[in-house]
DNA sequence: GACACTAGTACGTCAAACGTACTACTATCT
DNA sequence: AGATAGTAGTACGTTTGACGTACTAGTGTC
């Protein structure tokens, strides 16, 4: 994960997991794009190894499936089963970041 | 990271390190107390292993601080360093699942 | 004085995050 | 045509750190 001048504050905490499953979250994407999208979103920009691995380990999982390929790019695109699983997770991470951003406020 | 019943969905995104953090942003808190608390924010439960591991890098980082002992429990609170980057930290979390829920809505 | 809970240390394993180097195709410009 | 830059990925090796297990030791409390 290489920090670049970004929006928004890098994300440190870096599961390229589920960078990649919002990156999809609007459609399908191939990694490139993917990429792309996460670096604007979180700020980091995940190496190839990184990235592609992370995908591989999505598609095991049932979470993200491949399209048709026009040979030289494969898009991506959420499963039903992403498509819950993300949304649970979101909603942890919500969660997460309000009572910490009170907990700093008040303290 | 174990996986327990609770009321919020596991967060399978584990950053112990970050979990730590929000921990004790309410206060200095032990590594055991702060298990618990880790336990109902995030529904996970991380292995000893995982949990001073995690202190011990956040420490070394100078996110976190020990405060004095009593010996057998080893009380850590946040530096201003480790406040400051929580808040980056849970500004971009929090930027991200809104991102992402809005996503899950449209698509 | 046995049993459960608290608070941690020590240790080893394995997944996966990460960067580097490389291939190959496409597009643009001159 | 040739050079250069951007796109899209593969291959590979290193190292970190997440994780669990086993263990120690102190503190209640029944």
């Amino acid at each position: 994960m290489v920090k670049k001048k970004s929006a928004v504050e890098p994300l440190r905490t870096s599961d390229p997991g589920l960078l990649i499953l919002i990156a999809v979250a609007d459609g399908p994407k191939h990694g490139y794009a993917m990429l792309n999208e996460i670096e604007t979103l979180a700020g980091v920009r995940p190496g190839p190894g990184t990235l592609y691995g992370a995908i591989t380990r999505l598609e095991e999982q049932g979470l993200i499936e491949p399209l048709e390929s026009d040979d030289r790019r494969t898009p991506y695109q959420l499963t039903p089963e992403g498509r819950r699983h993300l949304g649970t997770q979101l909603r942890t991470m919500e969660s997460l970041a309000r009572i910490g951003t009170r907990r700093l406020a008040t303290a």
